[in-house]
DNA sequence: GTATAAACGAGACGGTACGTCAGGTCTTTCT
DNA sequence: AGAAAGACCTGACGTACCGTCTCGTTTATAC
């Protein structure tokens, strides 16, 4: 009497998709600590347990929506030099925090702090795979001569990312992730600090 | 007839210690959001209205036990060469991430992304006084001729200190902020990617 | 083409000895608020709505279990005179009452004071049919003289049955319900409460 | 240092009887097996926690409404005769049965079958008073010689009340507790159903 | 030295959300 | 077409804390 895992009334695929967007409408209303189970599941017009059925808590929820449509915007550029593709990527980047995904963020990274499965999920789904790229550019660009030789890929893309997440996430003023600020960074990581 | 605000039992001074210990006690027992008013109130000793009096809800309350003593540890310091005052200040910021400190900061600063008033404090309170000095120090050097006339020093401290915030909350990996990580990270920075 | 109610998968008759003896084995451990669609499904190995095909709810299925052994434990006697019919039938009720029987009852007469389908079985598949064969015994004592002409059978039958069904249901203290109850019980009824 | 068990915000007394009310309110309007502590919170304008600081369950605060206004209706009357007095007690609780009482006192009989504290609250509060001072009027009977010498006061209280409780809880018919019937009844027990 | 005033601990108050359970219905696949 | 499995929406459960509000008590300044 073999029950293949296929038994049963299967999850209804369209509620899954409410219920994200659910979150992130209220996200967006009530600011992201805001967002209740109860909340979400009035808004998408389901019940509790179809959502615990899917997910531990409301910030997962919230993850998931986000890391939904994350994937596609801002993704890593390759371009004919390191300098470029990085100027490119995180020109990119720039904006997403500027905008919608900014404000998504921001607390998703805030409570990961805290939640170590957020954390799990954002490295792994999404942190990881743009290191990935992103490493592979570096060696590359060593390769080709472009970067100095014996550099460790990790250190510098901490040295050109660290910076934008600095200022996304670290209040010490009112800086902007500007377009331009994103060139001189670049630049200046490039070139170093020193004069020549 | 003014009673200049001298009238009526002072408030308890050693109870604000109390509550100050209490709230850390928990936060390192429970982890930081398991941190609430009821809780510090009945470990403290301690009523309610006693808290609510000083502060507006249990993360301020963290927040000020934070940074009580967080000031005198790792202050910036100032050597001969920017490179290494950074160099210096910097290991033990990091020493200071990987131990008791870290624990506490990442909670805060997450929760920073969605209180305001957080945020607000950590600006004023610990980050901008440090931004203070580390900016003169780099507008010293460019001064000396250490530095490449026309840097922007706030761009400068965040190719600096952004990659340690980075390793701190951004959950890419399991990289550690060692004294040789930040050795490596300040002397590239300094000298740029690019071969000389 | 008729297919005269024979067509498809006819009901598993075991399935519905297996629910009514799953509902009472847990009604047993549990209690019988503990009583459950699911946990008697679980408990049978049964889907839910196999379970919902045959009855409307919990209760309904436990008073069936109930009454599917009830008639037979417990029928009323009829002896040479109505002292000895009574004293040997509520003997055997009273029996029935101290035991298992009395386990399920008292729940199953509580629940039918708030539910009407309950109360309509239990009356016309248990307690009408005794009934109707107890007046029988007490009209035809009456024709016989041994009982007081013009007496209303059915105060009669509460006056005998209606005091074990009060120290069932009425809690006033700690009361047994022994054989030597029932013989007082009915011989005081018989005689009168009055010297002669 | 002593706190006299004074200590704190003395409970409101006025929410306890507006508690009570709405319990009763909604009893009626919906049957009390539809009694749910968040309606009585609602209804009452109350949070739920004021009703859990004073209560277990719904049940428990509709048996504290009920047992309120109880005792002063019905109570046990003495009169010259024991006859005459249970004729006259038992009236007032046959309609006291067939009244608001009734329709309050069903579901909490009922429900007292499976609830061992309600059964323990109903007993103590209400059900042992009355028996107390019943059982004193059959042993003054029995001294005065109106009632036979070595008959259990307890039985005899059986004999007379059992038939009300009987009628009102078991369902064999559509008979009604007319103050007839009780008259018939209390005649019928004091007499003996043996012509004399 | 007696008011007056504020802080204190305790704990009740009306709320919100939690995560769970069961209800009764509906939708699959299997027999 | 019935059965099992299991998802669906609903509604109540009992709990934890929230931030506010009495209480009675304590501790200080002001008159």
């Amino acid at each position: 009497m073999i029950t293949h895992g296929k038994a049963g009334r299967p999850r209804d695929q369209r509620a899954t998709g409410t219920i994200l967007r659910a979150a992130l409408a209220l996200g967006e209303e009530l600011g992201f600590d805001g967002v209740t189970i109860e909340g979400i599941a009035a808004r998408a017009g389901v019940g509790k347990t179809t959502i615990y059925r899917r997910w531990p808590n409301a910030w997962a929820v919230v993850m998931d929506a986000f890391l939904e449509d994350v994937t596609r915007i801002a993704p890593v550029q390759d371009r004919a030099t390191a300098r470029e593709s990085f100027i490119v990527s995180m020109k990119l980047v720039a904006k997403s925090f500027r905008g919608r995904h900014g404000k998504i963020l921001r607390p998703l990274i805030g409570r990961a702090q805290i939640d170590e499965n957020l954390r799990k999920a954002m490295t792994e789904r999404w942190l990881m795979p743009r290191r990935q790229r992103s490493r592979e550019i570096v060696r590359r660009a060593i390769g080709a001569g472009e970067l100095r030789k014996g550099l460790e890929p990790d250190v510098v893309l901490d040295a050109l990312y660290g910076p934008l997440y600095h200022r996304l996430l670290v209040p010490y003023g009112e800086v902007k992730l500007t377009d331009g600020y994103v060139e001189s960074l670049v630049n200046m990581v490039f070139d170093g600090l020193e004069p020549r």
